[in-house]
DNA sequence: TTAGGGTTAG
């Protein structure tokens, strides 16, 4: 009886070590070398063998996570460690959602329980694809299972809900846990400063008893993105102890509120920084319109060795898009290409917009063509950019093959979309796409949507109707659509009209200089000359002025800046004499200049003449004919909208030298080819 | 034997 008893405890015991081929665990031994072993002697299944290969290969840098799992499919029946081993690296190599793929396949294949080291990986990854379904289901299972009092499931259980911003949740799992660690405790505080809750993750963390670095860092960040960044300075001082997180989330704090001194004050005195506290600043001053600053902090991370993120790239590439630096776009995206970075969803979007907004729509184009499975970041940023650029049938063909390809189409690619039919001058599409979009894709329209179709219909000259729409739509019209109608009756001098639109816009921003600008030259364009300069009174006496205009110009990888009469610049006398040849051509060709758009103080039509002359988009373009070889297109970026006159110049210029202007003006694209615009004439 | 969760950029 006992000898039976004995048998049978050891034939479920494993083998003795010295069965096995070696001592696999005491000693350091190459994945490889185990793996071949393991097959000549026939232990390749064995649950210990396979348990410490699977291990063993998934803690070597050299071996591929799709490696491993061609190993793993191998075994005739895995055991719980290596399912549980496989899943976590699926979840640690950021592809969750093969993680949970197996974890299916695990629950209907293998006939095992998950443990609690199973759970806690596959709620991280339903939390990294922000899975609320599958998260709930494993919640489920969880209870099921029994392992309520588990704290290493329960405070992942925690974390999740916070991740999902479902506080309710996260807080019900946090009360019912029997015993609670600092992750449980930090995870929910957490779950408060995302939902935006700052006095409840307050009240928490004053409840704590225990606190670590981590809990304080939440805290640093929770005050200082609700605004108090002056109380997250005094938390932060406050700190026993601070690693790099608690001094990004500081700097991260300053640079949202905009205190760009304080953020670099911090940055120079910090004696380590990584990745994070680089891409911070770089974001910081971009998001903060001081792109030359991040272009300068990007050069100086890579000369220091730093290995740029994603993130990093992606605020690089938003800094160049402002700049308009194409030159030094097309530097960062063929770094990326030399460095080996995918153009996944946010870097590839990143590259096609840059390429967009940098005037290359043929670059952006041929990057869009070979990203392979495109996803919707991708269409939508071409759709998007084609229609900044006027290519309003290819916007549309693109956006038609996207559906074809079966993507669903967000909130963003309708905008896209509108915006096209609105530079085609679409009417019908532009309202048939709008339906569309609610109707069959359930989406609801904003106050942007509704700015696109009324630029539709004031472009097409249908005023009336636009009128009717904005007093109707379900939400505030904004600056954007008053002065779209305000544009338009300029265009088609619907006087009244204009002075309502007009009128709106003052309530809404007493100092837009932009609505004085267009009213007046709507009063001059229609002969109002006195209430044209009512308009300039009133402008004088609310202290309202017109910007300065300016453009810039990149050349030899220098930017040069350009304001009205600028003389400023080294090459100024080639510049003016360039300007009065252009001026003798444009007599000869039959050019009047249209004088009744300008608005500065100036008696006398001749001033008028030389003002127009000298508008900064002029000054940018001689110097690009004097600079730039024939045949490469001359690329401007401007601070305002393109006056009438300089519009009508520029198209004839395209024609006189030959030359492809390509301009960008605060909103748009004009491409300027062979004496017309892509505009059409309308911005 | 061996594996798990929380903070900072985007």
């Amino acid at each position: 009886m006992l000898q039976v008893t004995a048998a049978a405890a050891a034939s479920s015991l494993p083998p003795k070590p010295n069965l096995y081929p070696f001592q696999i665990y005491r000693n350091p031994i190459e994945p490889t070398q185990l793996h071949a072993v393991s097959l000549k002697t026939q232990t390749f299944n064995d649950p210990l063998i396979s348990s410490r290969l699977i291990s063993l290969y998934t803690h070597s840098k050299t071996t591929t996570l799709d490696h491993i799992r061609s190993v793993f499919d191998q075994f005739q029946q895995p055991t719980l460690f290596s399912w549980n081993t496989l899943i976590k690296s699926y979840v640690q190599n950021q592809r969750s959602q093969e993680s949970l793929f197996l974890f299916l396949e695990f629950m209907t294949r293998s006939c095992l329980v998950p443990d609690v080291f199973t759970l806690p990986c596959v709620i991280k990854a339903c939390s990294r694809l922000m899975a609320l379904k599958e998260g709930e289901q494993i919640h489920g299972l969880v209870l099921k299972l029994g392992f309520r009092t588990d704290v290493f499931v329960q405070s992942s259980l925690v974390s999740m809900y916070a991740k999902f911003r479902d506080i309710g949740s996260a807080r019900k799992v946090f009360d019912e846990m029997s015993e609670r660690d600092l992750v449980s405790w930090n995870s929910l505080m957490d779950g408060y400063v995302k939902a935006g809750e700052i006095q409840l993750a307050k009240e928490l963390f004053d409840e704590m008893t225990e606190r670590d670095v981590v809990s304080w860092t939440a805290m640093v960040d929770g005050l200082s993105k609700c605004g108090k960044v002056d109380d997250a300075r005094k938390v932060f001082d406050e700190m026993p102890s601070r690693n790099l997180a608690s001094w990004n989330a500081m700097i991260n704090g300053y640079m949202k509120a905009g205190d760009i001194v304080s953020a670099c004050r911090l940055f120079d005195v910090m004696e380590d920084k990584d990745i994070i506290t680089w891409n911070s600043m770089i974001a910081g001053y971009e998001i903060n319109g001081r792109c030359s600053e991040a272009l300068k902090l990007f050069a100086e991370l890579l000369n220091l060795g730093y290995v740029p993120t994603h993130s990093t790239l992606v605020s690089t590439l938003s800094a160049v898009s402002w700049l308009a630096l194409l030159s030094k776009g097309r530097w960062v995206h063929s770094y990326m290409v030399k460095n080996g970075y995918k153009l996944d969803s946010v870097l590839g979007t990143s590259v096609i917009e840059m390429y967009c907004k940098c005037g290359s729509i043929d670059s952006a184009l041929k990057v869009f063509e070979v990203i392979p499975n495109k996803k919707l970041g991708h269409w939508t940023a071409i759709v998007v950019g084609l229609g900044m650029h006027g290519q309003a049938k290819l916007a549309l063909d693109l956006f038609l093959e996207m559906l074809r390809t079966n993507i669903v189409p967000n909130a963003i690619t309708f905008i896209g979309v509108l915006n096209a039919c609105n530079h085609g001058g679409l009417v019908e599409e532009g309202r048939r796409y709008f339906d569309m979009m609610i109707n069959d894709y359930k989406i609801e329209s904003t106050v942007e949507h509704y700015g696109c179709l009324i630029d539709i219909l004031c472009r097409a000259g249908h005023l009336e109707e636009a009128k009717c729409m904005i007093e109707k739509m379900p939400m505030k019209p904004n600056k954007i659509i008053w002065m779209s109608l305000l544009s338009a009756s300029r265009i088609y001098k619907k006087v009244e009209i204009g002075e309502y639109a007009a009128k709106n816009v003052t309530e809404i921003d007493p100092k837009f200089v932009e609505s004085y600008v267009l009213l007046s030259n709507m009063y001059a364009a229609t002969g109002n000359w006195d209430k044209m300069s009512l308009v300039r009174d009133t402008m004088r006496k609310t202290g309202v002025k017109k910007d300065p205009g300016c453009s810039l110009i990149e050349y030899k990888d220098e930017v040069h800046e350009f304001t009205v009469g600028d003389k400023s610049h080294p090459q100024s006398d080639e510049i003016y004499n360039k300007l009065s040849e252009i001026r003798d051509r444009l007599k000869s060709v039959g050019h009047v200049p249209d004088k009744t758009q300008v608005l500065l103080h100036i008696e006398g039509d001749d001033e008028k003449e030389t003002e127009l002359e000298n508008h900064s988009e002029r000054l940018a373009i001689a110097f690009g004919l004097i600079n730039l070889k024939p045949g490469i297109p001359i690329r401007i970026v401007k601070n305002l909208r393109v006056c009438n006159d300089c519009h009508s110049v520029t198209k004839i210029l395209s024609k006189i030298y030959d030359r492809e202007i390509i301009v960008r003006d605060n909103s748009r694209f004009h491409h300027f080819k062979n004496g017309s615009c892509s505009c059409m004439d309308y911005w």
